[in-house]
DNA sequence: TTGTCTCCCACGAAATCCCATGTTATCCCA
DNA sequence: TGGGATAACATGGGATTTCGTGGGAGACAA
């Protein structure tokens, strides 16, 4: 089959779906079963999440996904002002979280209080990470994307790409 | 696998044809034979279903498909607002619905919302993907494919390619 | 001691698996 | 070519397991 670029594997390895759990007077959310899968059998038995200097919302992934940053970041210029900027707005604010025996995390209050949570979480799959929203804010911003998507179908298709059926 | 550059060579790695199955009230429905035959073989046991947004029916295909779409995807520039979009608009919506000893799959209720799902399940085979009507939703929706596709037929481009089945 | 954090146990709901049955399509043989 | 036997498919219901959630006990720091 295709090479797959080398990101993706196995079904297994991918984010999907959305899902919205709650978060409790403790600050505990139960990471979906799905993406728990996901990160199992890495050497860190949880997930890191950091927030997005892009909007209030958390971003989040395995361990793999921060070496893949790691690699990228270690690509620019030293001196490059973007990168530095990088570094601290991912590695410098992200929290890595350990599951517990339920397969809950504690979301430390610095991050909630960037995306805004209360009482409720929306998990939102992207292929190689995650993202973590206020659910109100999430319904907000995927109606935007789907509107988005549909006027924009067309630059998915497989134009430059020799893809092949399959 | 299969290399097959051109359009389909095995009849058995496309999904053709429509039919049209039951849902009952637990939301289980009969995936066709002849589709759980394309993607039989893969790591994955089950196919990969999203609401399209384009319409009030679901899109769906195999893991092959959705790494189709994560190769598209990958090649757009990470903070393209059409990239976030797609992004969030099919991985983020996507579900893995795996088949159970008999072929089936449970459509969770926000898909068979999305396409107005009730009783029963339309599968339109499209080759490298498929879609899930609602029956009724989808006889209308074929008038006005076929008109279309009348008045369009010039830009189905031929070329030289040894004709297939029809 | 007091507050905070982490770990552990228990419960209800929901999704998943398993077995059974009617029907349809296919194959084989007369 | 027709009829019967066989296998494949779609469907229904019940049992089991997993998942998400809440509360409480113990450890550590202030």
């Amino acid at each position: 089959m295709q090479g797959l670029c080398g990101w993706f594997g196995e079904l297994a390895d991918v984010f999907l779906s959305t899902t919205i759990n709650g978060v409790d007077a403790k600050g505990r959310v139960s990471v979906p079963a799905d993406f728990r899968a996901v990160v199992r059998g890495g050497p860190f038995d949880g997930i890191i999440v950091w927030p997005s200097f892009d909007g209030p919302y958390l971003e989040g992934g395995g361990q793999a996904l921060l070496e893949r940053y790691q690699a990228l970041i270690e690509d620019m210029d030293p001196y490059d002002d973007a990168r530095i900027a990088f570094e601290r707005a991912i590695f410098g604010a992200a929290k890595p979280l350990t599951f517990d025996a339920n397969g809950r995390v504690t979301l430390p209050k610095e991050l909630s209080d960037h995306a805004g949570l209360d009482g409720k979480a929306t998990f939102v799959g992207l292929g190689s990470r995650f993202e973590i929203w206020a659910p109100e804010a999430f319904e907000e911003h995927k109606r935007n994307a789907q509107t988005y998507a549909r006027d924009n179908k067309r630059s998915l298709r497989p134009g430059a790409r020799p893809g092949g059926a399959a």
